[in-house]
DNA sequence: ATAGGATGTAAGTATGTACTTACTTGCTAA
DNA sequence: TTAGCAAGTAAGTACATACTTACATCCTAT
């Protein structure tokens, strides 16, 4: 059960397809989803899935193109407490990747060698949440709050980049790095803040 | 033809083989790269690849267990001037990465996968370079350079992270965000030097 | 010259996988 | 009660893959 994966599907044994389709493809890769394990997951036939679906690519890529990743939204907003509105989005974004760590570093690559299963480009939850940070930055900037010689995506960047790349070395090499949420902020926002 | 596979290997058939397999690894999976190709691609037939190793996981993980970053160690030492050396390292290790980025974001997340080809744990190559990183920032705190209410390991993800986070979001969803190296050590250090 | 070692080619075995066809079962709505 | 729809079971097809065996060829060192 992953909290990106937030499918959508009303009928019960599509909506079972699609989510053990993407668990699937994000613990063993396209090919080591095999249909057979797909539908045993979802608790239905391997015939069934054909039913519902005319080929296992087809089943993958819906399933993905309805990824969304459910950020509130208000947490984009600056409400004037700089230090703690920053430690609010990096929990949240924090508390995301570590429940979904395994899910986001094993599927992201998969989609990467099959460019296929997405056609449209780049999945518009990610895209979309991605702009949102940024525009939480660029308004700090705005209010004077940021100084402004660093871009809002460089900002994106440096601020959440270490929660990325720790959960990267912590599900490939094992190595579970102490990383302190409060001493982060103090030191991003030291090198940057106005006045 | 990626810098981080430094394989040393003399024997030259054993090298093609094992280059390749760690390249078709990287590309396609582990059940995607299929020993026909991995043998074609090293320029020998596919019986040849089985009279040098006696199955494809023996191959796959020896040419993994021999992979190491070819990092210059001098990087590691500070030399005085901390802008300019913390400058250095992030211009060494993001062309690195920017050289091997396919293979790193690929590469990985392959390997959480199939624990069984590095049954030794991290491969010792990147455990050694991450903890020479994180030797760097303790000299520096010793040295008074630095504060030290943050730990040199977390220093490391935070001057680091953003790299590796870059070349995620460039590689799967082709987000190719501006980031300059000069703001970023500048931010880093502002929010981190003593005095 | 020749023996040994590394390689190639051809063929084959066993297994797994995507996908299909034919037939049966059970639930639900008229 | 019954027609129809969604699901299951059983079996099979076609193909790819890991790995093997048998035999021929070439190069090199003695």
């Amino acid at each position: 059960m992953y909290l990106l994966a937030n499918l959508d599907e009303p009928d019960p044994t599509r909506a079972a397809l699609l989510r053990s389709g993407l668990e699937l493809l994000a613990e063993r890769g396209y090919k080591g989803a095999t249909t057979r394990e797909i539908a045993r997951r979802a608790g239905v036939s391997e015939v069934t899935l054909f039913r519902h679906y005319k080929n296992k690519q087809t089943l993958l890529s819906e399933a993905i193109n309805r990824i969304s990743p459910p950020v509130n939204q208000a947490l984009f907003v600056p409400k004037g407490n700089l230090e703690a509105d920053l430690l609010a989005l990096l929990e949240a974004i924090s508390g995301l990747l570590e429940f979904n760590k395994g899910f986001v570093v094993r599927l992201l690559p998969e989609l990467m060698r099959h460019p296929e299963l997405h056609p449209e480009g780049p999945a518009a939850g990610f895209a979309h949440t991605f702009a949102a940070a940024g525009g939480f930055f660029q308004r700090c900037q705005q209010m004077g709050l940021l100084r402004s010689d660093e871009s809002p995506q460089q900002m994106v960047v440096a601020f959440v980049g270490p929660l990325v790349a720790r959960v990267l070395l912590s599900g490939v090499w094992g190595l579970e790095l102490p990383f302190d949420l409060k001493a982060h902020v103090r030191g991003f926002l030291e090198g940057r803040k106005n006045g």
